[in-house]
DNA sequence: ATTGGTAGCTTGTTATACAAAGTACTAAAG
DNA sequence: CTTTAGTACTTTGTATAACAAGCTACCAAT
């Protein structure tokens, strides 16, 4: 039981939604969501994302095209069907009653991390 | 690709954590976890829970004793070494990062439900 | 034609939540 | 004493998904 393991396992679930999220707001292609995960701190590999990519296009939730690059390969443009959009607001919601769930367990013990936009922090 | 699934998936690695928080706060058997799982809408079937269980006692981060009850077979009483408060710590900050680039990664969408410092668990 | 970089894909491994069935102990009824 | 019901704990098999590592394919410049 390593704790990067158990990182691994808070991941999973979790990047279907935030995929989904990064692809609702403008098409995008695999480079374009590693590197918005990356921002996030939400590491991911080539490995993970293709398959997920496809796994969400054969549920229905994305379509692709091809589009010319001016600088190598072709490459897959994904955007959200209505069903994905739904989906989405789906998993939003599922995320939301989980995070209140480990709220109400651990005893609403998260502290918001320290940006400093939030005004109504106390403790 | 089903949102039970999903659901299923977004847990895992976080069940964990909580189990971890509810035996550092007094010691407890498994139908005591099992109980303040689902106050907090986190359903875990025995199946699930006395394996992992038995992964964190030999990974060293729990011991137990038995204790007779007044009513039934004896049972499993928890608690956490000193491994495993360090590491419940660890976990929390893992999923304090996970939830702040959920937030970052899908818009910032996750509206705090309860932001009072009292958290009454609702029996 | 060769090289280097980008884009996409595939295979095998591992971990874990779950369903379902099984074991063991206690107390109360027949 | 045996049976029954209830509680506590355990085990087995299945499915899923993230990962590491390697692969193929396309494009442009040498």
């Amino acid at each position: 039981m390593k704790l990067d393991n158990t990182k691994v396992q808070m991941k999973k679930g979790v990047l279907e939604y935030c995929i989904l999220t990064i692809i609702s707001r403008e098409e995008a292609y695999a480079s374009d969501i590693l590197e918005v995960l990356k921002k996030a701190r939400l590491i991911v590999v080539e490995g993970t994302l293709y398959p997920l990519l496809t796994r969400l296009k054969n549920s229905g939730l994305l379509t692709y095209e091809w589009k010319e690059s001016s600088s190598g390969p072709p490459r897959k443009y994904y955007k959200l069907t209505p069903k994905g959009r739904e989906f989405m607001e789906e998993l939003g919601q599922t995320w939301e009653e989980l995070v209140y769930a480990v709220e109400l367990t651990t005893g609403e013990t998260i502290p918001k991390h320290d940006k400093t936009q939030n005004n109504e922090q106390n403790s």
